[in-house]
DNA sequence: CGTGTCATGTAAGGAGTTACATGATTTG
DNA sequence: CAAATCATGTAACTCCTTACATGACACG
């Protein structure tokens, strides 16, 4: 999966924009695909020559012009292709968790003020996702709503063994203390 | 976080050689952070030159020599001013989920497919890490535990989703054969 | 004597990020 | 008129992966 696979799926449905495909990457997609204009606009560019995808000036009223760019046949082949290969592992990288991993090292204080930190985060998203999930559900075919419940199964997770990380790292210091 | 964040981090407790470090970063690691040879190599030398690290050539018997490295008091350092920086964000990258949520433009049987394979993964990964924390969590501190706990929740969270998900799609395909 | 494990490295290439650069238009 | 949003792009750089290359030693 790399983001040319990622823009002729976006394409499939509806022709958009560099700047429309950059905002959809930061709505439902988000927790498992990022992407940053660097990429996006020398990709669609290189996509265009390889006629995976075409090109269209449109005009707009109180903004700015825009590229909006159509998938082609070759491009639909192109991502059935993709569809039909293997699919690749996971990849995960986590900062907060290796900080965690060597917390030994650091005082009490700062390992708390991670597990607070990354609760914040991981709260934040979770809403975030929620709420795009609750807006559009209605709307999703299926294979979308349970990609969806996975993250958010995820995110819970993920906040249930923080919220019980900080009460064992509690109880630790006050037997400590004693 | 990059490779010598965590190279610095495993050569706080123990002086290792290059071999080595591959082969923890392919236990609990594993699950946040992911490396190979071509990294940890060259990160090494150039360790050593920095003088973060120091190598010592150490003979065995019926193995091949290996170069064991050790951290250094500039080493420790720059561990430090690593774990007090900010921290940065995850970074998740999913191919399978990509297909679920493409997975309208594909046919139910390969749906279905794709959720059995990642059903088996993540069930070996969480066999996994299960396996190594009940081997290790006696002579683990509490914050290792923590890391470990939520990864292993997480891992069960996406089973359980996984698990609902093709219910789901059962339950749309008897559907749509009425 | 072939296969597996231990062990170290290099070189080329891929895929991305960050920072820079620009500019139109709306809204307060 | 300042700030926010819409919109597109480039260039330098970072970091890592893959593939290649080598070789010691053990075990059956």
């Amino acid at each position: 999966m790399n983001s040319q696979d990622v823009i002729l799926g976006m394409l499939m449905k509806k022709s958009s924009s560099g700047y429309e495909i950059k905002q959809s990457l930061e709505g439902l997609f988000n927790y498992f695909y990022q992407s940053s204009y660097g990429t996006i606009y020398p990709t669609l560019s290189r996509m265009e020559q390889e006629e995976l995808i075409t090109k269209e000036n449109v005009q707009q009223e109180g903004k700015p012009n825009k590229n909006v760019y159509t998938i082609t046949e070759f491009g639909r082949a192109k991502f059935n292709a993709y569809m039909l290969s293997p699919v690749e592992n996971d990849s995960f990288k986590s900062d907060f968790l290796m900080r965690l991993f060597f917390g030994e090292y650091v005082g009490y204080d700062k390992v708390i003020a991670w597990l607070h930190e990354a609760q914040r985060a991981f709260q934040m998203n979770l809403d975030r996702l929620n709420d795009l999930f609750e807006h559009e559900k209605d709307y999703l075919p299926l294979t979308k709503i349970i990609c969806i419940q996975i993250g958010l199964k995820g995110y819970r997770a993920n906040l249930e063994a923080i919220a019980e990380g900080l009460v064992q790292m509690e109880q630790l210091e006050q037997e400590k203390r004693k």
